[in-house]
DNA sequence: TTGTGTTTTACGACCTCC
DNA sequence: GGAGGTCGTAAAACACAA
């Protein structure tokens, strides 16, 4: 959805729009350099924690078609060129494909491009991510400290590219492996257990209240979800999945709080 | 410029599970 | 007890109309 707005909103993300400015040298901060992300085409991928291969490999039917407009600029190709899953990387983790983001991504609708090499990441981030970018390096060496609500920042501001990287992530998994969730946090200059996991926790927090909302919407006509056969259900319909096959058999982890959204459709679908 | 509504981070309370 | 989940909310950041 995000990803959405910001290729809506940002539509000129990756490409010199003529509003934006390109002179500002952003700061190598808290987002890798090149190396890290040596081909911003292709989904950041660590051998063997190609999770985003099994997930489009193993999207289902429940799930929809994997988004092709999320498979060619990250470069996961077609889902039929996609590797066939791999058994030992991460399992479980869910397939996710909301209709939030058919919608938000028409066909045709802005493309990622990759940007060249040369293009620094404050040329890619948008404005106003560039008019923050220095208060953003400033305020994150604070966010990992002492920080509290009564003291004067507590917020800071994520790059386009950071929340771009955990929309893609999200995108794939609505529920983030540790390992992911590390592999993220050292990527995008993040703290694994708080920046990740609560911006994943307020993404699907956001999710379900655009759920939400469309249930309202739709209430007259249809009053559920899973009953627009032209979208694509945001979350798998409980009872035609079982919790290892919606959520995998190690994700969510045994032992934590599982399946919450699974409890969420189902007060959902109770209410039909 | 300002007022207002919305979105985005971050946190606390509470829950479940090991 | 610690981990991570949801839910509710605070407050900064942002968008936008007047």
């Amino acid at each position: 959805m995000y990803v959405g707005y910001l290729l809506d909103k940002e539509s000129g993300m990756y490409h010199q729009g003529p509003v934006r400015r390109s002179s500002i040298n952003l700061p190598p901060q808290n987002f890798v350099s090149s190396p890290q992300y040596p081909d911003f085409t292709g989904y950041h991928h660590v051998p063997n924690m190609d999770t985003h291969a099994q997930s489009g490999a193993s999207w289902g039917p429940s799930y929809g078609a994997p988004r092709e407009d999320w498979g060619a600029p990250y470069s996961l190709g077609p889902p039929n060129n996609l590797p066939p899953p791999m058994n030992n990387s991460s399992p479980g983790q869910v397939p996710y494909c909301s209709s939030e983001y058919s919608h938000m991504h028409p066909p045709g609708a802005a493309v990622l491009q990759p940007p060249p090499d040369n293009v620094t990441v404050a040329q890619l981030s948008p404005e106003r991510e560039r008019r923050n970018s220095y208060q953003w390096m400033s305020k994150t060496a604070q966010a990992s400290s002492t920080k509290t609500r009564t003291k004067e920042k507590y917020r800071v501001v994520y790059t386009d590219h950071q929340r771009l990287e955990l929309e893609k992530e999200f995108h794939f998994n609505r529920y983030i492996t540790i390992r992911r969730k590390s592999e993220l946090a050292v990527n995008l200059g993040l703290s694994e257990r708080q920046q990740v996991k609560i911006w994943f926790q307020n993404r699907r927090a956001k999710e379900r209240k655009l759920i939400k909302k469309k249930l309202g919407q739709s209430d007259g006509s249809s009053g559920s979800v899973h009953s627009d056969p032209g979208s694509v259900s945001p979350l798998p319909v409980p009872g035609s999945l079982s919790p290892t096959e919606i959520h995998g058999s190690l994700y969510p982890p045994q032992g934590m709080n599982t399946l919450p959204s699974i409890r969420n459709i189902q007060q959902v679908t109770v209410t039909q």
